[in-house]
DNA sequence: TCAATTGCGTTATGCTATAACGTGTGCGAT
DNA sequence: ATCGCACACGTTATAGCATAACGCAATTGA
């Protein structure tokens, strides 16, 4: 999937996420982009998902919060399990990949005839400044 | 952690999860014991946090959903991954447990020097018998 | 007995997400 | 050219998920 010319909208939510240390709701994009005129949480939502389907996003699902993707690459390779850390600390969020996990879950979801769509993985902790 | 005597809200959450085919919304929860007396969402969401901390619940985080824990054992085991797939045809969710996943995640995660408190995995897709 | 803890019930509120309606714009087929 | 379609957009209203804050009752252990 080819990545098209984004529309204002979706730009706009694009450059918060961006610009942003970290994750934000759905609500904080709005309140960011309320001064570049926008008014309704539906004009934030159906940009992320766009943004989602891209590839140029992602959904934290333990966080109702989303996330640009730090991934340098042209967002061709969207194949491919996405992890996350999630420091409760500083709320910074950290993206990962690794082949090995994604064929080992591959075979046990496939030994249960199961037809992956897509697979979150999310780890909730604190990071090494954060430590307790 | 031991699992102490459930109390009767407990009990009845419980309840209304292991005997249900698939996961459950705190709301869909409130309204099947709505005939045993209860009235409002704290009172599932606070027996919902016992039977997590307890583990005999998961929450899935994709579905922001419960269900009861299937392990077969005295829940004494708490260490260690939980996984799910989550059939969005039918709503069959399978829990299963993999070391070799938990040992990759593991260094994976203690590379970046960050301290796991939680680990969410969660695949959604299509079981054998609703594939496409 | 007193203080601390835990569970419970209730009301109110806040956060997250989508339904349903209508408008405007670009673009290809007839 | 204009009709029909797809798509983005704007708005209002509503649905669905979760917690704050208050007070009461029962239990326990110093």
């Amino acid at each position: 999937m080819a990545t098209p010319q984004l529309t204002k909208n979706q730009s706009l939510v694009m450059g918060a996420l961006a610009h942003s240390e970290g994750p934000m709701s759905a609500y904080t994009i709005l309140d960011k982009l309320r001064d570049q005129g926008f008014r309704a949480p539906l004009q934030v939502y159906r940009a992320l998902d766009k943004l989602l389907e891209y590839g140029l996003v992602h959904r934290l699902e333990s966080l109702n919060a989303f996330v640009a993707c730090t991934c340098p690459h042209d967002h061709e390779h969207d194949r491919g399990v996405t992890a996350f850390t999630i420091c409760e600390g500083c709320g910074q969020v950290t993206e990962f990949h690794d082949e090995a996990i994604e064929e080992r879950l591959s075979a046990l979801v496939r030994a249960q005839n199961f037809k992956t769509e897509k697979t979150t993985i999310e780890i909730r902790g604190h990071c090494g400044s954060c430590a307790a």
